[in-house]
Order: structure tokens, then C-alpha cells, then sequence
DNA sequence: TGAGTGATTGACT
DNA sequence: GTCAATCACTCAT
């Protein structure tokens, strides 16, 4: 079964979520290249009231209007990026949020962009999954994945479907039925849960 | 024009 | 387990 990449991010956030787990970052830098496997995400809609596309665009978060494939990057707390992947159609607001993700090649160069040594620490939050991949500012924000910025590579294997969690998120009045955080089931490189309102 | 807010992290108790 | 740091963006005056 051979699905592409195009075909995930199309379809919509709620269905590319999942479809994403599982699927590896790559990222090219002098030094070398880097790969991630990602291992947890977040389904964005406009209709979420939680989502930066809710209230329509904006300066900041047009590119989450752009079409599939684009990357929508956004500053929060003062300290941390956060990094989106727009899906569905153009002008519809969708996004997948990365939170997490396994080092899977270039970990030293990964270290040096974290500037610790704990492998489960190295992508385990949007932050710090940004800062692994060396996005260290929102220039990225608005343009598309490829070769020349960060290029999104199916799973060599596709993840097994009782391997995907899906939950919930609470807190929400919206659409509350719909699961739209994904991980991949037993992984250590998940992100740090501690915080999330999972009652 | 200014106050409030937040999809977090890491340091400290 | 608790809490401060920090700033772009939004919304209300």
C-alpha cells in the first residue's frame, strides 16, 4: 500500500493526524542530516475553538491557510516555536501540530541543536521538537515542505492502528467526541503529559 | 495604545 | 509538585 504524503495532508487534519505518526522530518544541515520520527501529534481545525485558525486569518497564522504541505511555525510563552504542518484544502485553516517526535539519525547533531544528551528529551514537545530541528525562528512559517527547508517522508512501515492513541481532548465544548491528539502507543519519546487535563 | 493571553519548558522546593 | 520566565499577537478601549 503506497500512500504519499500529498494524499495524507489532503484529506484534513483529523484524518492526517494519525496518518502522520510514524512518518520520519528530515532536515539537511552542513554538518549533516537529521531525521525524526514522529510519534505524537495534534489535529487543528477551524472549528476548534483552541485553534489560531478559528477566528479567521491573521498576520500570524495566514500560512495555516495556505495549502497542504505548508509549514506554519508560531511563537508562544515568549520562549518556544511551535511547528504546524496545513493540512486539507487551501482557505480551509487546517493544521497538524507536531509534539513529539524519536531521534531517528544526526542525533549528535540533534544534541548540539538541544545542547543536552538524553535522547528521550531530544523531541519529546512541540518545543523542544522545534529546537531539534533547529527552528530557531519563524522564517520557515508559510513555506512549503521539500528539500530546501524540512522534507516529510512516509513511515517505512506504516504504524499498526492498535498502536495509535487517540484522545480526547477535554476542556473543549466543541466537536468534544472527536479525538484530536494522536501518539503512538508505549513510546518513550512521547511528550511529557504531566500538564495535559486528562482526567 | 495598552492590557491580557497562551497549543511550554525547566528550575526550584 | 509548583511556579516564573517571556513576547507576539489579539482584543478592548
Amino acid at each position: 500500500m503506497d500512500v504519499s504524503i500529498e494524499d495524507i495532508l489532503t484529506a484534513g487534519s483529523l484524518s492526517a493526524a494519525p496518518k502522520l505518526l510514524g512518518c520520519f522530518l528530515v532536515r539537511d544541515f552542513p554538518e549533516g542530516r537529521i531525521i525524526l520520527k514522529i510519534v505524537e501529534t495534534e489535529a487543528y481545525h477551524q472549528t476548534d475553538p483552541a485553534s489560531h485558525s478559528f477566528r479567521g486569518p491573521t498576520k500570524r497564522t495566514a500560512p495555516m491557510f495556505m495549502a497542504a504541505g505548508t509549514i506554519y511555525v508560531y511563537f508562544t510563552y515568549g520562549m518556544h516555536y511551535c511547528m504546524n504542518i496545513v493540512t486539507g484544502k487551501e482557505g480551509e485553516g487546517e493544521g497538524v501540530l507536531l509534539r513529539a517526535a524519536e531521534p531517528f539519525e544526526g542525533i549528535d547533531i540533534i544534541r548540539r541543536n538541544r545542547g543536552i544528551e538524553d535522547i528521550y528529551q531530544l523531541a519529546s514537545g512541540p518545543g523542544k521538537l522545534t529546537m531539534a530541528l533547529g527552528i530557531t525562528d519563524n522564517s520557515l512559517s508559510g513555506q512549503k515542505l521539500g528539500p530546501q527547508t524540512i522534507q516529510l517522508l512516509p513511515p517505512d512501515k506504516p504504524v499498526a492502528k492498535k498502536d495509535i492513541i487517540a484522545g480526547p481532548r477535554v476542556g473543549i465544548t466543541q466537536a468534544k467526541d472527536i479525538p484530536w491528539r494522536f501518539h503512538i502507543k508505549n513510546s518513550p519519546f512521547v511528550s511529557n503529559q504531566r500538564k495535559t487535563k486528562l482526567n
